[in-house]
DNA sequence: ACCTAAATGCAACTTAGTCGCATTTAATAA
DNA sequence: TTATTAAATGCGACTAAGTTGCATTTAGGT
């Protein structure tokens, strides 16, 4: 899948900028936030939370946040769940959970608790 | 359910500034964030927040972020998921859904998407 | 009533995220 | 290839959430 395919047929131009930020989320394999991309780039930050904002609007990304009160952001290519750990704020991916909700369009789950090793050193 | 009740056994005085904050969040049917509640209590916004902190830490409440980027507590009494919509960004408690993960332990499950009224307006 | 650790208020601070505006650039038409 | 223009960017100023240090107050036990 190459960065173009993610922008065609929306409503966006292909800027450099664009394409360095979808690189980075595409290659990544849990979500980033802020802080994680920004030495990354060289997109003023008004710039990048803008891009964020129409990635969404797009349908391109999906946004969270985690324990640690930071937004965390992750192209939408295999949808799947996301436990964020209360207690070592860590994110990880769930793949093998499937939720529907009739009458409701479901673009992302956040399960919060405590992850097997923070349950485990106790 | 009295609000002593919430904090019997745990290691917390029971001030009147956190009955008084038990007591709002007992009585919403749904989560609340900071601005909704600042102007029903007299106490500054650090003990506020470092209340939060506490009741989190004891177990007492669940936090948990909305699509607006603020943050939304609730107390923990019938635990269940909540809904957000990313486009109107309201908070909707959705009782009727059970998720289990193995070894994991679960406080609170958040489903961002959009919410019946939303898709029926397009 | 006294004592002490915990809780509070205040003020200063950090950082995420937003907004207005001037400048630049991608995409389209000539 | 160049000209055009709306969209995108950078910059700076701003807002608001949330945090921290410290002096003062208060809950709860003796």
């Amino acid at each position: 899948m190459k960065i173009e395919e993610l922008i065609k047929d929306k409503n966006i131009k292909l800027t450099t900028a664009r394409i360095k930020l979808l690189e980075i989320l595409k290659e990544a394999d849990r979500p980033l936030c802020y802080e994680e991309i920004k030495n990354d780039i060289s997109m003023d930050k008004a710039t990048f939370y803008r891009n964020i904002s129409k990635f969404e609007e797009e349908g391109i990304l999906n946004a969270f946040e985690s324990n640690d009160k930071k937004r965390y952001f992750e192209v939408k290519l295999n949808p799947h769940a996301h436990f964020v750990c209360v207690k070592c704020n860590s994110v990880e991916c769930i793949k093998d959970i499937d939720i529907t909700l009739p009458n409701y369009e479901i673009n992302n789950v956040i399960i919060n608790g405590k992850c097997p090793s923070c349950l485990a050193t106790v």
